[in-house]
RNA sequence: CGCGGGAUGGAGCAGCUCGGUAGCUCGUCGGGCUCAUAACCCGAAGGCCGCAGGUUCAAAUCCUGCUCCCGCAACCA
């Protein structure tokens, strides 16, 4: 069987973990925990990407070197990865001095072979970007489209990857490997992708003296490797290519997860680069979509939106890991929520898997002294539910097997419903009053088997779950140890006499208020204590410290009317509104809630403004004051006064 | 013409690759059961599958056009 290896993009330590990078890693490590059950030797591989020019910024302005910083972010990566229990073969950093020099060997090798090349590059540079643009990308008055500022023009000699001279090819095995980038609307998106316009060479080198932080090329000491190289290699150089031992076994076998935004380095540079280098492409390309907070968003620029981190480790992790594979189809978008978490949680793993498992245990108590009783003779009940049950199993294998976990997920649940309806049709209360001992043991244990079964398939998505689910069978296997193929096709492995767990509480229900989502909630009744589970908004408000009443004292808040509002003209999120403050002139704010209110309905509005924030230039646009809202699960709310006041009027 | 995604019963989604009974979860209503985590099981109501054309014996599914939503475009998988 071929050696399973899978890797997550290495991170750009620029930024903190969050929910994306905790994605790909979860799933990435479901993959590996199955493909291991699977019966294939695995070997899963992330790590961070440390070179740059944004890394020296970032650096500078945390007071640090950018070694001292990678170290602090790339640390960050590695604690996140153990608190969420998952365990990678290695770690990468790329500024790991065995990294460096694999990278040289590569480059070096496509170098000789002539596909590297000193050529004149020109252009608009942004340093914010990190990128060229032409003069047809910039805006009309030659500013930086995303930055709003003035990029350099720079002209400079530097080295090429020949690209291009791969299109054909590349295109070629995409057409004949339909699997080699999945699902398949990336495969489609990268198609269209070289069918229009060719494919331009790669430029893949920065002077030295506008960049340092990076690998130096090992065919010209003037010059350090530009991102590609550098981070797309380590899926190789981790392995020990080119001599290292692990990348003769594990390359062919070789599948990327990446989210959609890394799409055509993966699909295109990557693949062309190792074809230059006389390898073989990986295996599968595995792309999935984003994970969209649209409460989130809401919080501007106040940070105070709920980490759903936390609330893996509010609720549980495996509850957690469970809902990002079942409610994202992978490839596609999808809403990340609180609410939608709870929902999964308390229909799918309390309702129908945890009640299951937590009613057998209860009636194996009862009638057999919580031992698994003897298998009995199958009836046509059982027949059915093998029948279903065999599909079910082996459908979630080869789904899963295919990257489609959540199919994968809903063809188990269909057993965990089935087993459930099987119960209330079996009815054991009433084969116990008739005293049906034989037929008992049959449904008693066609359930505890099958639960057993269930457990396994589980582990690589619920790995607690699973081992607490398989201790409370009875059985003390680790279920990485398992392999899953085995399971299909047989049944009876639970032994008759095992004693088992009396009793079991998987999954605990989540009590929570019903969420305020009417537009026009009615007025809560007066009470006196708040009911249990507090209201999932305020509990995503975090506390925060005490500050003194000069703190206080040094906001300038008045109550203003909007004189006029309009689009800001560079920005689709943004309104510019003129504001009365009772000064000489309007003042000018841009606020960021052009997705919650019509411009045309805010003017006469009075609303409340922080007049002394610091003026803030908002993309082209200059802000003098922050609007306040609140928000809420329907929108935002502008915090007006009461009743009418002069503009101007002090708040406090 | 910035890039991309979507439109399926009240909500959230699958189905579309390989056309042929419109399915799942939640919610609502009615019933059942009592082993269990106020859970489970059964039944019902509710959809001209965004609009308009086309291909076809047959289209949610293929083709063309249109409308409307959304994400990215600060940081970012």
């Amino acid at each position: 069987m071929q050696p399973f290896f899978l890797t997550t993009p290495i991170y750009y330590v620029n930024a903190r973990p969050h929910l994306g990078h905790a994605y790909t890693t979860l799933v990435a490590d479901s993959m590996i925990r199955f493909q291991r059950m699977m019966g294939r030797r695995t070997f899963f591989l992330t790590g961070t990407d440390e070179h740059g020019d944004k890394i020296v910024q970032a650096a500078e302005k945390a007071g640090c070197s950018p070694q001292e910083f990678s170290d602090r972010i790339s640390g960050e990566f590695r604690a996140l990865w153990q608190r969420l229990g998952i365990r990678t073969d290695r770690f990468i950093r790329t500024t790991e001095e065995d990294h460096k020099r694999r990278v040289q060997a590569f480059m070096q090798k496509v170098y000789d072979a002539g596909d590297i090349y000193f050529g004149e590059y020109g252009g608009h540079y942004c340093y914010g970007c990190e990128r060229f643009y032409t003069e047809k990308e910039l805006t009309g008055d030659g500013l930086c489209p995303q930055h709003q500022t003035k990029p350099e023009f720079i002209s400079e000699k530097n080295y090429f990857f020949r690209m291009s001279k791969y299109q054909g090819w590349l295109r070629d095995h995409i057409l004949a490997n339909p699997d080699f980038i999945r699902p398949e609307r990336y495969k489609s998106e990268v198609l269209g992708l070289l069918d229009s316009g060719a494919l331009e060479d790669l430029c893949i080198s920065r002077p030295k003296s506008r960049l340092t932080w990076g690998i130096e090329l090992p065919f010209d000491a003037q010059y350090v490797c530009y991102v590609w190289f550098d981070a797309l290699l380590n899926y190789i150089t981790a392995l020990g290519w080119p001599d290292g031992g692990n990348f003769g076994d594990f390359w062919p076998g070789a599948q990327h997860m990446v989210a959609k935004d890394i799409l055509k380095p993966h699909a295109v540079f990557w693949p062309t680069m190792l074809k230059a280098a006389g390898m073989e492409p990986y295996r599968h390309l595995n792309v999935h979509g984003y994970w969209l907070m649209r409460q989130a968003k809401m919080s501007k620029s106040l940070g105070n939106v709920a980490d759903p981190l936390e609330l893996a480790e509010r609720y549980s992790l495996d509850a957690f890991r469970y809902f990002l594979l079942r409610e994202m189809h992978f490839g596609s978008d999808a809403d990340f929520s609180e609410e939608a978490l709870v929902a999964r949680l308390n229909a799918d793993l309390a309702n129908d898997l945890g009640n299951l498992f937590s009613r057998v245990l209860g009636m194996t108590a009862k009638y057999f002294d919580s031992t698994v009783p003897l298998r009995g003779v199958p009836g046509e009940a059982e027949k059915a539910v093998a029948d279903l049950a065999e599909t079910a199993f082996a459908n979630y294998q080869t789904l899963f097997d295919n990257v489609r976990f959540s199919n994968a997920l809903e063809s188990l649940w269909e057993l965990v419903r089935a087993l459930n309806k099987y119960v209330d049709v079996s009815a054991p209360w009433n084969l116990v009053k008739q005293g049906k001992t034989e037929e008992l043991q049959t449904v008693m244990y066609t359930l505890l088997e099958y639960l057993r079964k269930i457990a396994l398939h589980l582990a690589p998505v619920m790995p607690v779950t699973a081992k607490q689910m398989l201790e409370q069978l009875g059985q003390d296997a680790d279920p990485d140890a398992a392999n899953l193929p085995d399971e299909l096709g047989v049944f009876g492995r639970l032994e008759p006499g095992t004693p088992v767990a009396a009793s079991s509480n998987l999954f605990p229900r989540v009590e929570k208020e019903k969420s305020a989502d009417r537009p026009v909630a009615e007025p809560a009744a007066v009470t006196c204590a708040k009911p249990a589970g507090a209201r999932p908004e305020a509990a995503k408000t975090e506390a925060r410290p005490h500050i003194e009443y000069a703190d206080f004292q040094k906001l300038d808040i008045r109550a203003g009317t909007v004189l006029a509002a309009e689009k800001h003209p560079n920005a689709d999120k943004l309104l510019c509104l003129q504001i009365d403050l009772g000064e000489e002139t309007p003042r000018q704010i841009v606020s960021g809630i052009a997705a919650y209110f019509k411009p045309e309905n805010l003017v006469g509005k009075q609303v409340t403004v922080v007049a002394n924030l610091a003026p803030r230039m908002l993309r082209g646009v200059e802000s003098r004051g922050m609007i306040l809202t609140a928000q809420s699960a329907s929108g935002l709310d502008l915090i007006a006064p009461g009743g009418a006041v002069p503009p101007g009027s002090p708040v406090s």
